[in-house]
DNA sequence: CTTGACCTTCTACTGCACTGGAAGGTCCAT
DNA sequence: ATGGACCTTCCAGTGCAGTAGAAGGTCAAG
C-alpha cells in the first residue's frame, strides 16, 4: 500500500503519516524499488489506535508511550489504564474550570446587555467586561 | 513609572509588557531622556482591562478589538456584549464536547480497570483504548 | 569606580500537531 | 514522448501568547 492509499483508508494525509513517522509513531515501512513507502495492514490498525488515542485527547508522546510498550513486547493495557486515569481527572478539571468561567461571562454579558453607553468611562475602556 | 514597576503593579513581566506594545495592544509610552519606557497611570487601567478581557478568554486580538474601538473614541459596550455573546455560544458548546469526552472516557477506564493483558491482541495496539 | 539592578533592542525559541511549498523522481495512460 | 497523478526529501511556516537570551546602556549606592 502507498503513502496516499494508507492516508485515504485511515482518513488522514500523507504529510501527516510522514510526520509520524519521523515522531516515532509509524515505523519506517518497507521501500519499493523506486523508494516509495511500502505498508502493510498492519499500519492501519497502528494508525487507528493512533487515531482513538488523539480521540480520547491523548497526547501525540502519549500515544507514543503506549506503542512503545506494545513495540518491547509487553501488553500496555496497565498503562493506558493509568493514562485515561489521568486524563479523567484532567477532564474533570477542565469542566469545572469552564462551568465556573461560563458563570462568569453569562453575568457579565447580562450585565453588557443593559449597557448604558454614557456611563462607560474612557480609562477603563469598557466597564462591563 | 518603568516597565519594570507597571510589571509589577499588574502581576506581569517586562517582556509581556513589551510584547504587548508590539501587538498594538499598549499605546507606546513616553520615554525619559536616557530612553526608558516611562507609563502613567492609565497603562495600570489599560492593562486591567487587558487582564479581565484575558480572563474571560478572549483573545489578545478580541481584546485589542475593544481597545481599538476605545481608541477611537467609541464606547464600545456594544462590541463587548457581542464578544461575551460569542464567548458563551463557543463555552457551552466546549463545555458540552468535553462531557461526552469524558462520558467515553470514563466507560474507557471502567474497562480498562478489568483489563485481562492476555486477551489484548498486539495487532490493536491496546483494545482498551 | 565599581557593582548590581535595572533598562534597551534584537533575534530566536517554546509547545503542539501538523501544514505548505519547492525541487525533483516515478509510473501509467494516451 | 508527454501529461498528470503520484511519490521523494528538505526546509520553513501556522496559531497563540508569550519566553529566553545576548549584547549593550543607565543609574544609584557604597
Amino acid at each position: 500500500m502507498r503513502i496516499g492509499e494508507l492516508a485515504e483508508a485511515t482518513g488522514t494525509t500523507t504529510k501527516t503519516l510522514r510526520f509520524y513517522e519521523d515522531s516515532g509513531l509509524l515505523p519506517p515501512p518497507e521501500r519499493t524499488v523506486s523508494g516509495y513507502r511500502d505498508y502493510d495492514q498492519d499500519a492501519i490498525a497502528r494508525l487507528d489506535f493512533i487515531r482513538r488515542g488523539r480521540a480520547t485527547g491523548l497526547t501525540l508522546a502519549q500515544v507514543r508511550e503506549v506503542l512503545d510498550i506494545r513495540d518491547a513486547g509487553t501488553a500496555p493495557c496497565h498503562h493506558v489504564k493509568e493514562l485515561l486515569d489521568i486524563r479523567l481527572t484532567a477532564l474533570d478539571q477542565q469542566i469545572a474550570d469552564l462551568q465556573a468561567l461560563r458563570t462568569n461571562v453569562a453575568h457579565l454579558r447580562d450585565d453588557a446587555a443593559q449597557a448604558n453607553p454614557s456611563e462607560c468611562q474612557s480609562k477603563d475602556v469598557c466597564r462591563y467586561l
